[in-house]
Formats: structure tokens, C-alpha cells, sequence
DNA sequence: CAGTGGTCTAGACCACCAG
DNA sequence: TGGTGGTCTAGACCACTGA
């Protein structure tokens, strides 16, 4: 058994990226070169080269070969929070407050976004979020009762929508948008904090299957922030 | 051959898994059960089921079997833009403005900050980037001299210092943080908006095998938004 | 057309750790 | 201590695409 494992192969050839070997966009060895220098099968060389490539240093194309990225795409892996978590680790008590929830007809900007039928019944729902007693996040969100009946019969006093959902609903993907925006009164009153605040905000929205269950606009309060390493 | 490769396997565990079939917290079937339930070998299982982990739906361990998650880890890849080619892909003419070139003794705060010693020399960076000629983000930046003194030959005018720095200096690692705040004057100014306006903003920090290289803060324009797919 | 990366297989050994 | 996932190997076939 040779002492290299993908791990070691894919630091060392990650060095010598940095170090300036192949200049970027220049030609590397094929994954056949590799494996014979590192005495490896060409197996576990492309284990290393595929992380590498799903890093973002470098590029992969078949008959083409590999390259160095010219500009490496930096990535980052945001963990997003379940609030109650994220609130119970820095060591607060987590509790809610629903201040609406109310069944209507979708209002035409939801039905489009969520495309959504005439006539269509959705769930809105505003909630605070409190860390000790103290506003922690302001949280607008709109349900598709189609997809999820059954949020109407939940305990919303004792879990989250947003736990609700994950727990209940089939999910398949989502996307979700951050960005920052000034308080309005709403905001403003729900997080106690002054109007044209500068608030950190993370709007997400999440289907199943071409079905759209809930998109939701989460503002947090001044001087919250969202860490990660790269 | 079967018809089975590792994207329609982990596509149906996937599927599996959010149709309930094993609750959160129960043991998964082992790596060969899958292999012999969809007609592979067990190396294409694993490449499945790693993905899963990866993406956050399964916890993996040896000898304790595979489990889903309690609650789903919502992960959010970013990509981190490179201000020149956000801009150029939205199809923006790109221009920087250095509004700021000093070399100077480190302030205590940068200091500690960089992990720098007494005396150390930094560059001390603002830049207004500008698409169309109007501001799109404001930069202000601090660079470890020692750990790349030929940025104070390069030809700031015509590449960005965060593109040289990339492309001259050997990084390992970095961290991230997003937060939200209200335009100080200065940043006010670089903008053109009003003091107060709430910008998006990104702080970075790198740093090469317990080196610190650079640390910058970016505001935003107002209005600016990053999003991801989860 | 030929060489690249993408993928699968069957078999093997190992590290880990719950029972 | 036995069963799990983690990993490696040698070989094979295929899809893609540049020359």
C-alpha cells in the first residue's frame, strides 16, 4: 500500500497549485500522470482532482483535460440557522410570538412568486423570534395551503412554522437571497429597535417538485451577522 | 450493467428519505443492502450516500450505521463574486477608483486583527468600484506588507488588488462574514448615497499557513443582493 | 480518431466503536 | 469482537471533444 491517501494527494497537488506550478489555464498532468507519480491508482487521483474541481481551482473537461482556474471561484458554505438552534447555542431561551395568522386569497405579488392558481388560499404569518425576552429576528412568511393543509392544525405557539415545515413537508429545493434593508415601521416595532435601521435579511423560498410550499422574509436584528469559512 | 448510477441512487434514497420512509434519527439499511437492493456494487452506494452527508441529510459512522438527520442541515454554497466579473456578467462596464494608498504602521486594532508584530508595515486600501460609472461597492482594505510586499508595484489602477492578491499570493484559507449596516459618512460618500442607507455588506479575512495576508470590508450599494440555491 | 475524464465493478483491507 | 463505513486497487467501458 502506498502512504498516499486522496486526502494527501489532493494537499500536495493543492500546494503545488499555489505554488505556482501550472500557471492558470495551463494544461496539468492527466489523472493516468498522477496516479504513476504518486504510486497510486488513477482512481484515487481523481477522487483528489474532483474535489479540487468542486473547490472551484481548477477545471476538468474530458478530452480537454485539466487546467487551473484563471481566477479561483471562491466559495462559501453558509450553514443557514434554525432559529430556536442558533439561539440555543449561544446559550439564550428561545421563544415566539405569532403577531398575525391569517387565511386569505393570495394577494396577486404571493401568487405569482409562489405560482400560485386563482383563488388560491394561502397562510400569512408574522412572527418575532425572542432570545431571552429580547426581539432577535422578524419573520414574514407566506404558506401554500394546497402543499401544507395541515400547518392550519399546528401548534404554532409551541413550534416554529419554519420547524413544522421542515418536519412535515417533502422539500426538494429551495433558493434563498441576502441582502440588507432598512427598517420599516413594522420591523422597526417588532425588533424595537429605530426606523431605517439597518437590517440584515435572508429571504428563502422552498418547493417540492415544481409545487411551491412557503417563501418567507426573515429580518434580524441590527448587528447580527452570518460567519464561514472558506 | 444495471441502469443505476450514483445520481438515480442518491436521487431515490433522496427521495426516501423526504417521503418519511426511515424517521429522523433511524438506522438507514448498510451500504450493501442498498448495493444488492439496486443492483450495483457497494462503491457506487457509497459515492450516493457521501453526497447525501455531505449535503447535510445523513449522518454517516462507522460501525453505527447511517442515520437522517433530526433536522436537515440547510447548507447554502455561495460564490463569492469577484467584483470585475459580477459586474461584467450583468454586463456592466467595470471600473475601480483608488481613493486611498497609504503605507503605514499598523493601528493597533488591524495589529491584533492580522496578528502582525510591533512596528509591522500595511498598506491601507480604500476603492470605490464602479459599474457604468456608478458606484456598485465601496472597499476598504488592509494588506500585511510582509506577507506581500510587491503590492506596492502593482498597478492598482489597472487591477484590483483583490485580483492581484489572487493571483500573486499563495493563500490556504479565510473566513467570511455577512452582516448588515448604515452608511457612515464616508461610505456615504463613495456611494453617492445618503448617510444611514442600509448596505449589504462582506467582510474577508485570508490568510496563508498561519499568515495573515489581507483583511477587507465591502459595502455595498444599496439594494444589492447575493443569492444561492440550497 | 485518439486521449481525456467519468464512472462502475469486484474484491480487499482497515479504523472505528457499540454491544 | 463483529459489522459498519472509509478507502484503495486494477481493470474496464463509455462519453465527450479537440485535433
Amino acid at each position: 500500500m502506498s502512504e498516499h491517501n486522496h486526502h494527501s494527494i489532493r494537499e500536495a497537488i493543492h500546494r503545488r497549485i499555489t505554488a505556482g506550478e501550472w500557471p492558470p489555464g495551463e494544461l496539468m498532468p492527466a489523472e493516468a500522470r498522477f496516479a504513476e507519480e504518486y504510486g497510486c491508482s488513477r482512481a484515487t487521483v481523481n477522487r483528489a482532482l474532483q474535489k479540487l474541481a468542486d473547490d472551484g481551482l481548477i477545471e476538468r473537461k474530458r478530452r480537454a483535460g485539466t487546467r487551473v482556474r484563471d481566477v479561483p471561484e471562491k466559495q462559501a458554505r453558509l450553514r443557514i440557522p434554525v432559529i430556536r438552534q442558533e439561539i440555543e447555542t449561544a446559550g439564550g431561551v428561545y421563544r415566539s410570538h405569532v403577531i398575525l395568522h391569517e387565511v386569505m386569497k393570495a394577494p396577486d405579488f404571493i401568487r405569482s412568486r409562489l405560482n400560485l392558481e386563482r383563488d388560491a388560499s394561502v397562510l400569512h404569518l408574522q412572527t418575532v423570534h425572542l432570545s431571552d425576552g429580547h426581539p432577535h429576528a422578524y419573520e414574514d412568511r407566506w404558506v401554500n395551503l394546497e402543499a401544507a393543509p395541515g400547518i392550519l392544525d399546528a401548534p404554532l405557539d409551541k413550534i416554529s412554522a419554519n420547524e413544522w415545515l421542515i418536519r412535515e413537508v417533502p422539500y426538494s429545493s429551495g433558493e434563498v437571497r441576502f441582502s440588507a434593508c432598512a427598517a420599516g415601521p413594522r420591523e422597526a416595532e417588532a425588533l424595537e429597535t429605530a426606523e431605517g435601521a439597518a437590517l440584515f435579511t435572508i429571504e428563502r423560498a422552498t418547493w417540492f417538485e415544481d409545487r411551491f410550499i412557503t417563501t418567507m422574509k426573515l429580518f434580524y436584528r441590527p448587528g447580527y451577522h452570518m460567519w464561514a469559512e472558506v
